[in-house]
DNA sequence: GGTTGACCTTCCAGATACTGGAAGGTCTAG
DNA sequence: CTAGACCTTCCAGTATCTGGAAGGTCAACC
């Protein structure tokens, strides 16, 4: 398929697709037209890269993340260390954005509308856990 | 306090805090001898941004964020909606870092030192959930 | 066959979000 | 009063796109 049909199956602009080859994230066939072919799992490629990034996962992350996608075959202990590793980066991903969203929900839930000058729940948005008791 | 110690306590380098202050998203009070002065709510905010941005907020996201923490005494729907968006951002990326995760797991635990060609549950890495039964 | 409009191509410039380094001022300890 | 660890500003470079120009390709319709 041409890179429009896979820009809207992906989610990723077209142009952020050609970005992608263009520092070899992933290349894509060319038909004999010149013009970029995508297989269905090229898509999937370009969709996990899109969620990856959305993420907060850097393209060199991404590199090594798609790096488990194609050396999956390669019974590698180096390919298996960056995937461990990658698990314990988003375990840590999602507990901040746990947090995060706790912290969030208690300020529209208690600390709206509020006109005193000050409210102690607030600065517990920068923290792991809201503290809760001063407020 | 200075910039060192507020950069060691938040986790984001000097450099980016000075750059922070450049583009508008926090100002910091100025000591007699000109060095940027943190108090510890500068210090939340900082952490909070830090975090925030590792998560994938972009920046002009993250001033929103800062608007609740601002604004907040200010009983505004405006900054009440702006929560809420963030909210539904927040869960959604909850939801994808949850499959993505399982679809680590999965790949790491089930998919590795097989020398088969090819292993239908990596495909599921792109998507929302892993399909198994092919596997 | 010709034209139109939606595709596609490459290339180059600009935007966003840092990041590193130079040149130099300030502070604290010995 | 000197050494080293801070701090300052400024300017240049990097990473990751993003927009636009100039032009080729394709499918459909007259």
């Amino acid at each position: 398929m041409n890179i429009g049909s896979a820009a809207r199956k992906s989610g990723l602009p077209a142009k952020t697709i050609r970005y992608y080859e263009e520092i070899g994230l992933l290349k894509a066939d060319r038909a004999a037209n010149g013009y970029r072919d995508y297989s269905a799992a090229d898509v999937n490629r370009l969709q996990f890269v899109h969620r990856s990034r959305n993420l907060g996962f850097s393209v060199e992350e991404c590199r090594q993340l798609l790096s488990l996608y194609d050396d999956k075959q390669r019974a590698s202990a180096e390919v298996k260390a960056i995937a461990e590793a990658k698990l314990d980066d988003i375990d840590r991903k999602l507990a901040e954005l746990t947090s995060l969203r706790s912290a969030l929900r208690h300020l529209v839930d208690h600390c709206h509308g509020d006109d005193r000058p000050d409210c102690p729940i607030i600065d517990g948005l920068s923290g792991a856990t809201v503290a809760c008791e001063t407020h």
